[in-house]
DNA sequence: TAAGGTACCTACCTGGACGTAAGTATTGAG
DNA sequence: CTCAATACTTACGTCCAGGTAGGTACCTTA
């Protein structure tokens, strides 16, 4: 698996985290503000409920996500970051702004879609 | 595709341009000097060839590597980082450190492999 | 009785990322 | 005439992330 090298820089562990298509997003959501399940569906239309709760187990697995329970009726679930999640966005920073600058230059070669 | 939040916080272009299991450390052998297509197969030896030219096409169109070709015998290829695959670069390094420092923590939960 | 809103769970399927293995063109060395 | 070494190219197969669709348990409102 060429381990050694990809740890040797550090992204292996990093991208096994974070990796995917939605967690980063779901992330960055729930990274100011605690939200709930429902609310997470509705602000990212496009995944799937199944999607959407593996995601923030995983990521609860991880220990980027916190996962608290109200026990109310109806039944209310709030998933908000912890440190070690804010600690993972606040590194994503630079990522984001690098594709924030060069996304058009980007997407002008992936004008499809 | 829920492309206009994935683009506003900029990791979709970035991480369309940098996913996959090889890219984001062909790019980190590349950066420093230019490599050879026989040296970066050996550097990651549990990539096919195939994988290789592959990512290392897309990158080029992507405008992160230059490729520099001399009309020897036997033939002679460079893969050197462009400005832009520089630029890229430096923008993974918090993630890679961010890894690096929390790699026996996710290892953890990933003994196996 | 039934319809609607939570937050899930489960089985099944598909597409594309990725892997494997063999073939190509070139030329010098033996 | 064959072999080795370069840098690819091509056909084919596999596997799993992700998508689809339906079901669960609970309670409220009408």
């Amino acid at each position: 698996m060429a381990k050694k090298l990809a740890e040797s820089c550090g992204l292996g562990p990093a991208f096994s985290v974070i990796g995917g298509k939605w967690k980063a997003l779901i992330l960055w959501l729930i990274r100011t503000e605690p939200r709930r399940f429902g609310e997470l569906k509705r602000l990212v239309p496009d995944i799937s409920e199944k999607m959407l709760i593996q995601q923030l187990r995983e990521m609860e697995a991880h220990g980027l996500v916190h996962r608290k329970v109200f026990h109310e009726v109806p039944p209310r679930v709030e998933y908000s970051a912890t440190p070690l999640g804010v600690s993972l966005d606040d590194a994503l920073v630079p990522l984001a702004e690098w594709g924030k600058q060069h996304a058009e230059r980007i997407g002008a070669q992936q004008a499809a879609e």
